[in-house]
DNA sequence: GTAGACACGTGAGTC
DNA sequence: TGACTCACGTGTCTA
């Protein structure tokens, strides 16, 4: 309904920007996220004493301007080192466009980029503390989700204007559009000074004085102005009936609700520079003013939480945890890798990938393996022994061959092979001897009996095993005999026999 | 000047969520990057047959509303399986990189710039609004801080207004006009009730009536805006230990946190999930769907775009290639790990790290299968080959023995065991021989030689086998050694050595 | 709420 | 130089 504060912001906002530019600033952002008139104000160039002056000289226009209001430059959302931050200049610009909307794509491709890395490069850790946020940043809540008025109008209102195509979200235009920033103009001085000079005024002629600006047109200053303080005194006094009467006053649903920026407009907002409509009636509402309140105390917080950012540690106790504990993840990974890599032929490639599928290629290899060999084993087996089949019979035989205890450290067993006739008796001589001195002298000894007593027994196959082969070894025998025939044999004594053979190298 | 489009938009936007989350969304969000009265909608949830009510609902609502609009529903952008994306195809990725289509590149980057922003703006990371001690500002306190949120539903999103710049920037022919696709509208519109109110209205209130909503209020929205802008500010690293301090009452507790889209956020959503569009929208769900799918996918990519407005245009391409062929290279890898896994028993678990040490465990094993088998195999055959001489194997291995002759008495073979390391060499030494002496002096003699060297190998196990086929016996001897450590290993004059023990006992 | 697992994009290094 | 691999820190999800 009311375009005042919009008209005041635009004005603000020209201001601001020819002061920061001014300053040499290449890039100054003007967020309007907020209710007008309040908004956020961006600027890069190095912090230095000018800026710092020009930012005390704006708050003292702002505080003469509004008195209740403490606005705040935030100073520090300079990125001066930040590598991230591209420097817009239109030459560069202008070589890289080939057409005009190809420009304006590259404008605001940049823009928009800027604009992330310095939100990147400002906040780069959120770390609000443990206060509560919302009692720092004084946010109202909502008051009654049922009041009447506002539901509908907010639902109606929405703003931006729409006809001019080249606007875009930050106002890098401020370099293109603002030829009257003037910073080339030498004698801007407002012509009508009132003799009530108020604050502000003072306080810009001055700054104007200094770096010989130019003003914003006495016109539109002074509306804004006299609406500020209008506005200013108005909210002091204000009640939440305010809004409701404000809201019911809007006449014409939709008509210029144009400049109405309501909450829901999130995205960032145009300052159609030069706008200055002359409308100058006065729209306070407390939406506004809470608004306005709600800015102050967000500058606040975010000067609050740049400080807390910058001091605080960057990394959390918990993402460092996180850091470490992902690196050691890394590591045993790495590990066993590296362990799986040792069993792989040594020709492999030291890649991972490649490790991978080599890995499985052996894998498969060796299964296909193993299932060959099983095979051929089973028809081995199947082909040697349709007589007997050793190896359950061998153990059935060897557990109810009764020999001594299984810990000893010497164990003869003597056990008939089964397929072993009257004729051609064959026995299984097993030894398990737990001796220091190495299998070879066993199996020698062993033999050697063996030997002797050739006339009674043949060998027909032996074998020797040795597990640990240090210190004390645990050595597995058997010798297959056959019992030559004719020969009188008896068992006990030749286990006695093999038993003396060995005693002395059992342990 | 017209802000109609505008207005409504809002509206449009309002009654969208509205709807939307009453069937159960939680997530809805209204794009308008598009030039009014174009925009986007996403939502989440399951893609029902509400939901497709409701995206028909909204089509007919959009239909009264203007009926010059081709108001595009693009169901189903699930952000469920976090785990899926959408990876580019080669051809697209040609083309993003070729040099004449840098244009079209550009666009999409801008495109996922903007979408970026938009993110940024649209989901807060942080929930800031807690209790609002106004009492400094002069503002309404709520009614009850601590209440809980009856408007909560519509703090679950944002809507934009869509006259921002960013308009500007999907000026692309193919993607902001799309056809008109919306004449087949099955069902009739909704109830338009006549007289001041206008059809938006009248469309929301009956459908709030049907469904019991509450509509969004101002003062929600409100602080829904002043939490976007700080969340902006604050974001690109959310984390959410920040809501520690709110979280004893939030203002909005069934805030999910699904809604929290962070520009971190890295993994590009499949969104074709459940995706059963009704086929009078098939058309320009696909459309939008290519357009959709490739800003999505690209708008992690914001570095590309940041490099390429640093540099030329080169190392754009050259980033994104490169990080196009680690996600390949990731793919390959995870495909690697999946593979050897199938490999594996199933039981194993699928952690990456313990299948790499079952493989690993799950290979030794099988090379000791191997190693057992083969063994067993080596046995048996020699068993086998008295009887039957004529068998292959018999030539295979002399073959492979490199020996002279075919009929030879004595056949010496060393073989390494696969088993064996390079700290732990093993061989195998094997030898046949014909020999009409019995085989007891042939083991002894051995074994006496073996022990004569004991400096540099040591019997680990021995096995000896004869065969009477008829006159001579077939001796058949494998010692397993192990050659000691630190020992110099001379395999060729071992085995002539060997031969030589042997030589006079072969017939 | 915390520990672990994964995927991501990116910088660095290597051939 | 470019293609490629790897490590890193971070964000997200799950148990």
């Amino acid at each position: 309904m009311d375009t005042t504060f919009l008209v005041d912001d635009v004005t603000r906002a020209n201001f601001l920007r020819s002061v920061m530019q001014s300053f040499g600033c290449t890039y100054v952002c003007l967020w309007s996220y907020l209710q007008p008139p309040n908004c956020l104000l961006f600027w890069d160039g190095l912090y230095n004493e000018e800026n710092n002056q020009a930012q005390r000289l704006f708050h003292q226009y702002c505080q003469s301007v509004f008195p209740v209001s403490n606005y705040d430059c935030v100073p520090g959302l300079a990125f001066k080192n930040s590598q991230q931050y591209i420097e817009l200049n239109e030459s560069e610009l202008q070589r890289l466009a080939s057409n005009e909307t190809q420009r304006q794509f590259y404008q605001e491709a940049r823009i928009k980029i800027n604009m992330e890395m310095e939100m990147r490069n400002l906040f780069p850790v959120q770390d609000l503390s443990g206060q509560s946020p919302a009692r720092e940043l004084n946010l109202p809540l909502p008051t009654d989700p049922n009041r009447p008025s506002s539901s509908s109008s907010s639902l109606r209102s929405l703003s931006m204007d729409s006809q001019d195509s080249s606007s875009l979200m930050f106002n890098i235009p401020s370099t293109t559009h603002l030829p009257e920033t003037l910073k080339e103009v030498p004698h801007p001085l407002p012509p009508i000074i009132p003799t009530t000079t108020s604050p502000h005024q003072q306080a810009m002629r001055a700054f104007a004085q200094i770096r010989n600006l130019q003003l914003p047109t006495p016109e539109s200053e002074d509306a804004v102005m006299t609406r500020a303080i209008l506005a200013v005194l108005t909210a002091s006094s204000s009640s939440p009936s305010s809004s409701t009467s404000s809201s019911h006053h809007q006449p014409q649903p939709n008509l210029p609700a144009a400049y109405r920026i309501t909450p829901k407009a999130s995205a960032f907002k145009n300052y159609n520079l030069g706008l200055a409509p002359s409308t100058s009636q006065m729209r306070t509402s407390l939406r506004a003013q809470s608004m306005l309140k709600r800015a102050i105390s967000f500058y606040k917080r975010l000067n609050v939480a740049r400080r807390e950012h910058t001091l605080a540690s960057r990394p959390t106790s918990t993402q460092l945890h996180h850091m470490i504990s992902e690196r050691k993840r890394r590591e045993k990974l790495n590990e066993s890798f590296l362990a799986l890599r040792s069993l792989l032929p040594p020709g492999t490639k030291k890649d991972k990938a490649s490790l991978l599928i080599s890995t499985r290629e052996h894998l498969r290899s060796l299964k296909a393996q193993v299932a060959e060999l099983s095979e051929r084993n089973q028809k081995l087996e199947a082909q040697l022994l349709p007589a007997a089949s050793t190896s359950t019979e061998e153990a059935a035989v060897e557990a109810a061959s009764g020999s001594t205890a299984a810990n000893q450290r010497l164990d003869i067993r003597i056990t008939p092979v089964p397929e072993s006739t009257l004729e051609d008796r064959i026995i299984d001589l097993g030894l398990i001897v737990t001796a220091e001195s190495p299998m070879l002298d066993l199996v020698i000894r062993v033999l050697e009996f063996l030997k002797q007593v050739r006339n009674n027994v043949s060998l027909v196959s032996m074998e020797a095993n040795s597990r640990i082969p240090e210190s004390a070894s645990f050595n597995h025998l058997i010798f297959r005999l056959r019992i030559i025939q004719g020969s009188d044999w008896d068992e006990p004594a030749f286990r006695e026999a093999v038993r003396r053979v060995v005693a002395d190298l059992a342990q």
